[in-house]
DNA sequence: GTTAGCAGTCGATCCGTACGAGTGCTAAAC
DNA sequence: GTTTAGCACTCGTACGGATCGACTGCTAAC
């Protein structure tokens, strides 16, 4: 909608500046400070003609008369937009990451918690991981195990993640029967969840007595894990970061924040809105996401691949008045290495 | 170690008195106070007597000197274990419970997810849940899948938690290898998981060539999930409670309780040292313990059970303020009800 | 178009005062 | 001996006013 490049290139420059330094000390800045501090040849007379024309335009914005400039969200947003690709790690981080992909882990739901906490301690915001929703993948097998009083269905994918869902036990299962239903069962695999339901249903009615009603119930827990994407739970790491770096948030907000994180319905429509399905990484700042706009947040997300799947999200949610640089180099480089790792875990 | 009774009646009367007045207001409470609110019919100089003796016996203390009074950890001890035994819950909370339980739930792992909300939503504070461990119960099943580039031990607990770990995949599996392998890991069912890994070794022992590699994998793997209560998750619910309630916390306090609950190895050592053997429910505050001592935090747990065997713990964690009276009636009520529904579910 | 200078604005800070809640003590009453 | 009334004292908190200082926005000169 705004090209940033109507902007001109000063004031391009004048917003960069002031965005780095409210990112930096939290504080608005005045026209002096980026005087001083950028090396524009111009004083601080000409920044605040330049900086009047920015709040104008919505990039900026102030607290009241006497104070500095502050930001918009519309500001980040071009800010971002307009950020050189060369993105550096420092080489702390940079050790962090190798090092944490260095620890030999087979379990892909084991490296996604940990890769919240990475991406956690990364950036100092919270991290999150959606894992691969299983009716993405194929199922490589399908079970059922008799518990007692209950019958227990589970559904395992290509890459290891595991789905489980009680039914009822009829009073009258036998263990051939359950053995029968085994085998049925052992049809389905390579298919995908729902291919697998149908193919279940089909078995259904192929098939006469208790058999029958096993199978409809399996086929009814198949159908369950797709439409409520209960297992999909979102991992959620470094939440206490948030509570130390949003020092300035309002309590209220910070209440509201949390709250939303604890919602995995609601991080996940945030996370799935979010990642375009083409896009290398995404950036949504502030008001323009209905949920972050609430608690002034912002959330930066990648998805990672096996190959060239398409898995699952991750990403980092902090504050709109966040380092973006140093976040997207973060979760980008993450991002690289998980999808690297997935491949090789999951091919 | 102090015996309330050596406190006399009318001390002891007072000191409820102040937790009472405190756990509502949240702000220290004077002599006046006390003497129009409760009805010993004594003056307001009789209770600043008694107060100050109760200071100096450390169950009170004094913010500044023309502050009210605020009990100590100690003081809270003496309150909750005076505490009359017959705990009624509101008929909201009551009605929550219920409705919470008449929901089918058939898997156990989920409802342990809903009590810890029901336990937020029931104390405004957050709720807790440790699952059974695996390692406590016996188990049903044990699967090794092939995922291709590795392979998926999957084991099955009585009680329908299902604990998974990949292992590496030797350069020479076939199917058929596998088949022997599943083949001999059926005769593991009804074993503990010491007891099943020590029959896998036994197995191993017996079993030559790339079976035997395999068996030994497995075997390892069995290890780790009893070492690592790596699928021991604690269950956590409602921390968002926790930030708008504790208004008055200081902020660097609530950083380290969110720290403390993303712990999981450290929430798990709380809520096991807490719950005592054979106690029906058990209370920490604040020092009590040197994890909750240093956020200011207590601790209500209840275990619950099938039948007559322990399956985990479930709890709530708040400030030391909090009003025990009304937590402690709804862990007490939640515990009971999850036991019957376990008991009926795992029987 | 840029810059220096200056008046004006408005929040933040500091300080002194007044207030009030609550204690602790003492002396009288029961 | 215990209880109570009275009172001086303490000490945090709220209030108000003055000052400060950081910016802006404007104007006039370059």
């Amino acid at each position: 909608m705004t090209e940033p490049a109507e902007l001109g290139p000063r004031k391009a420059a004048i917003l960069r500046a002031v965005v780095e330094e409210y990112v930096r000390s939290g504080e608005p800045v005045g026209s002096e400070t980026i005087a001083e501090g950028s090396n524009l040849g111009v004083s601080s007379a000409t920044i605040r003609n330049e900086m009047a024309a920015l709040e104008e335009l919505g990039y900026l914005s102030h607290p009241h008369t006497s104070a500095g400039r502050v930001p918009t969200d519309l500001g980040y947003r071009c800010y971002v937009d307009t950020l050189p690709q060369g993105l550096r790690l420092r080489d702390a981080q940079r050790r962090a990451i190798s090092g944490f992909f260095a620890e030999t882990m087979l379990d892909l739901e084991e490296v996604l918690r940990g890769t919240t906490q990475l991406l956690s301690r990364l950036t100092q915001y919270a991290g999150v991981a959606v894992p691969p929703r299983l009716t993405d993948e194929t199922v490589v097998r399908v079970e059922v195990i008799d518990l007692g009083p209950t019958l227990l269905v589970l559904v395992v994918g290509q890459h290891g993640a595991v789905e489980k869902q009680a039914i009822d036990r009829p009073a009258d299962l036998t263990g051939e029967t359950l053995e029968g239903v085994g085998r049925r069962l052992d049809t389905l695999r390579g298919l995908t969840l729902p291919e697998a339901q149908a193919r279940a249903l089909r078995l259904a009615g192929e098939t006469p007595g208790t058999e029958r009603e096993v199978l409809i119930a399996v086929a009814e827990a198949l159908g369950d894990m797709q439409a409520m994407p209960r297992g999909t739970h979102v991992l959620i790491g470094g939440v206490s970061n948030l509570a130390s770096e949003a020092a300035h948030w309002r309590r209220e907000t910070m209440r509201h924040m949390i709250e939303a994180l604890e919602r995995e319905s609601e991080m996940l429509m945030l996370l799935q809105d979010v990642s375009g399905p083409q896009e290398d990484m995404s950036v949504t700042i502030g008001t323009e996401h209905p949920s972050t706009g609430e608690w002034d947040a912002s959330v930066v997300a990648a998805p990672f691949r096996s190959g060239d799947q398409a898995l699952g999200t991750i990403g980092v949610v902090g504050p709109t008045r966040m380092d973006y640089v140093s976040v997207m180099a973060s979760v980008r480089a993450v991002a690289k290495r998980l999808s690297e790792l997935a491949t090789e875990l999951g091919a």
